[in-house]
DNA sequence: TATTATTATCGTAATATTGCAATATTAAAT
DNA sequence: ATTTAATATTGCAATATTACGATAATAATA
């Protein structure tokens, strides 16, 4: 025990929950605020800008990446990370189909 | 090491981070569906239809508590949690303000 | 006040997350 | 090919989360 048990609930419970659990971190909010923010972004302005270690903050990149909301590519010899338009359109839309269809007439 | 650094980021990323690590588990999701299509909610329906232990619901049941989204009341003899109104269309507001303050123009 | 049904807490084990030092990889420029 | 700068990976320690059995607390009813 201490896994979650991912298996008994539906694909679109465990997808929310993941995509929640990406910006269930403040460096990864700062991380997205902050990359949102500038034309392109250095991983190295990060590691200033956040004050994590850069292993660190390579790895909440990482766990950005993974649910499709970065794009790294190479402008001359910086890498350059933006959010993924498409996927972030996407997040949006999911976060608000989940607080609109909650019926709040409960009690 | 192993704790997060919540100290060098700001009250409000810590906030959002903080009601995003409550959604970040399919099983609160779940409650959270199940208890919006109910007129009222008892405990016990939970554990059947969620299909965790009596306790493990009850813990996740606390974690939304904290960020204040249910309300306990009892109704005659049994406890209905309702999700509370005012509270879920704050934070619904807070996660539309952050997908909608990102410049999505990065690259 | 017992009894019963429901919900909360405690204790504990398994797994996941967070963070960083050390090291490796990558890409550009010399 | 070497060097240099930027980013990724590895390995590990500290802390947090998840889950449940056992038990306690709570509230209605007999």
């Amino acid at each position: 025990m201490g896994s979650s048990k991912t298996h008994i609930f539906s694909i679109q419970q465990n997808e929310l929950a993941q995509v929640a659990k990406v910006l269930a971190h403040p460096a990864r909010i700062a991380i997205l605020e902050y990359i949102s923010k500038q034309e392109g972004c250095i991983c190295n302005d990060l590691v200033d800008e956040i004050g994590l270690a850069q292993p660190t903050i390579s790895q909440h990149l990482n766990e950005i990446k993974k649910i499709g909301l970065l794009q790294g590519t190479y402008e001359g010899k910086n890498l350059c990370y933006c959010i993924d338009q498409q996927r972030w359109l996407e997040l949006q839309e999911a976060f608000h189909n989940f607080f609109s269809n909650i019926n709040l007439n409960c009690c």
